[in-house]
RNA sequence: GCGCCUGUAGCUCAACUGGAUAGAGCAUCGGCCUUCUAAGCCGAGGGUUGCAGGUUCGAGCCCUGCCAGGCGUGCCA
């Protein structure tokens, strides 16, 4: 790579000159308003050369210019030595640059990445998209780069959420089920989650309007007494409740099934909480045998964290019963068991920043080496114009309607226009357009998502991305056979700026997945096919009638497709070959 | 009260981890389709980077103190 070079030649020159070969040098990309490609900047050195900034960067730029041919000229202003690179070198460096990600795992061990990890109580909602697409896309990102991942969630099947679904449909479901009423099974389960909350609701109002306190009424309830009942009774291992919660869950995992398709995301191993939740117990008596934790008179049991700034943290109730932290322990371990992963990501918002913070640190406190190599993927809220969702205001974006309301919008959007677009793709637009929207953004930022700017698909969009591909593969077409191609004698203005925004992908995809930011290369791709729409416009391509130009401008724009289909891949989302 | 995160153009976001004159999209205004897809391109206006100090050759970025918003904070998940 053409960076790697400058850096070497920076490298040897500096310790020639200075026997600086120990100070860090910083090669940045010169601002379009400068001469040049490349720019070091100097100051770091002075203290060596023992020089002014001028003369230093004066130096090393002569030097560079005599022992490297790769170097064309350079020019110097106040510590910062701009250099330009010949076209035969950025020509050199484009022909040989892949689409493939080299490799930066240095280890072959299993990278695990935890999303989604839904309740079975209700359908997905727009903050469960942003979810998945991160964790699904910050799995595809640290794929490329040579990591061994394995995509997981944790299911959060059991607890009072699914039993007051239950509950609801045996009191009011008069036994009808998804394929009876051709309702997809999470929205189905939902319905009746919904139910329960509205007829608690109503019980709470009557009892408090016969005097009673708030708190006693929610207490007091009947149908608040039937569900802590019913999670007794699932706890117990009755066999009719447990039939019921088994179906419940199916109709919810049949409907997630179609989700998740649409969605484009899938999983290598699927956890269930009901499985993992009794696992934490037995961790927790270890560690309170070995006085990592300890063990208060009402019989809970805490762990010690002021040592490392926190505050105390309850593992075990008093009445014996695990928490969630509790669970997630054990859960961990029972995934160190199963894939003795070298890493692994937790995608959960940011609401849970200090649950995951003590969670690492008593992983730590357990002996587990792994436990440093556990990151929480922590990203903001998506919020409304309109402000936080809230069901109970019924405000929340459900997942399924967003999605085919974006296909529907590329559909009409395609019918103003004269090109063509069937149902595959616009579906493929549709999702485009909300998995860009939510990925450019930073993930530790909250996400504000407007409905009425999501139906636009101009600019900074998805849509843009896949048109711009598309353009490219109707030249291909146009042009017909694929041809050798060499160099063209010289490069335009454009044609630099576009070679040197191209060789910078392996860069990003590099930097996405070490800052487990897929916004990183999101922004990235934009700026590409930026680059790409001015160079379209002002270079003829197919158009350029000397031969050898034409054939090495064509395999520049193959080479941009490329590119743009592999980034998109890593993003979560597919382009079309016409739009 | 304490802890973490955020604050950049009217709005939504960038800024290569401390580099040069802070950039894009949307919105507004003005140009470009008899030539490779106008979901595009070119141009204009729009900024005391929340406020005040500090660190150094250099700060949107680091430190301190305020202000505003978000999320948490010993038996919800």
């Amino acid at each position: 790579m053409l960076d790697k070079q400058i850096m070497q030649a920076l490298t040897h020159v500096v310790t020639e000159l200075y026997d600086a070969a120990d100070i860090t040098l910083s090669l940045e990309k010169t601002p379009k308003e400068f001469d040049g490609d490349y720019t070091l900047v100097v100051f770091p050195l002075l203290k060596r050369s023992k020089k002014k900034p001028e003369v230093t960067a004066e130096e090393i730029g002569t030097k560079l210019v005599e022992q490297y041919a790769i170097i064309d000229t350079y020019n110097v202003i106040k510590g910062f030595l701009n250099l330009s690179v010949t076209s035969r070198a950025l020509y050199d460096a484009i022909a040989e640059h892949g689409c493939k990600i080299p490799t930066i795992a240095k280890t072959s061990k299993p990278y695990l990445v935890e999303y989604s990890s839904p309740n079975t109580n209700k359908p997905l909602h727009l903050g469960h998209l942003r979810n998945n697409l991160l964790g699904y896309s910050i799995s595809q990102i640290l794929m490329a780069c040579g990591y061994h991942v394995k995509m997981i969630q944790i299911i959060n099947d059991r607890g009072i959420h699914i039993c007051k679904s239950m509950l609801a449909w045996q009191q009011f479901g008069h036994g009808e089920t998804p394929d009876s009423t051709g309702i997809k099974g999470d929205h189905f389960v939902g319905k009746y989650y919904v139910e329960y909350e509205k007829a608690y609701r109503k019980q709470v109002n009557d009892l408090t309007d016969s005097g009673m306190s708030q708190a006693e009424a929610e207490q007091e309830a009947p149908l608040n007494k039937a569900v802590q009942n019913m999670l007794r009774q699932w706890e117990n291992k009755d066999p009719e409740t447990i039939a019921l919660w088994k179906t419940m869950n199916q109709w919810v995992y049949d409907g997630f099934k179609t989700t998740y398709q649409q969605l484009g995301v899938h999983f290598d191993k699927n956890y269930y909480e009901s499985d993992t939740y009794l696992l934490g117990k037995q961790v927790i008596q270890e560690g309170l045998e070995k006085k990592i934790f300890y063990k208060k008179a009402d019989g809970s049991v805490w762990v010690d964290l002021t040592a490392h700034g926190l505050d105390h943290k309850i593992l075990l109730r008093s009445d014996g019963t695990s928490v969630y932290m509790t669970q997630d322990i054990g859960t961990a371990i029972a995934r160190y068991h199963d894939f003795e992963f070298d890493s692994m990501i937790y995608t959960v918002a940011d609401e849970q920043d200090y649950h995951f913070q003590v969670l690492f640190i008593i992983l730590e406190k357990l002996g587990y080496a792994w436990a440093k190599n556990c990151h929480h993927l922590s990203y903001g809220m998506v919020i409304l114009p309109t402000g936080k969702m809230k069901s109970r205001e019924g405000t929340v974006v459900d997942g399924d309607d967003l999605m085919s309301q974006m296909k529907k919008t590329a559909q009409e959007i395609a019918k103003s226009r004269t090109t063509i677009a069937n149902e595959k793709v616009s579906e493929q637009i549709g999702i485009a357009a909300l998995k860009y929207q939510l990925l450019k953004v930073d993930p530790k930022k909250q996400v504000l998502f407007d409905p009425k700017e999501s139906i636009d698909f101009h600019g900074k969009t998805g849509p843009f991305i896949q048109y711009t591909y598309a353009r490219i593969q109707s030249i291909i077409r146009k042009n017909g056979k694929t041809e050798p191609f060499s160099f063209p004698e010289n490069l335009r203005m454009e044609e630099r700026v576009m070679i040197k925004k191209a060789l910078d992908y392996q860069n990003q995809v590099h930097a996405a997945g070490q800052q487990r930011s897929p916004a990183i290369l999101a922004n990235y791709l934009y700026d590409l096919v930026k680059s790409y729409n001015s160079y379209y416009q002002e270079v003829a391509i197919l158009s350029e009638t000397q031969t050898q130009t034409r054939s090495f401008r064509i395999a520049l724009s193959a080479h941009v497709a490329c590119i743009i289909q592999a980034a998109a891949k890593l993003l979560g989302f597919d382009v079309p070959e016409k739009m």
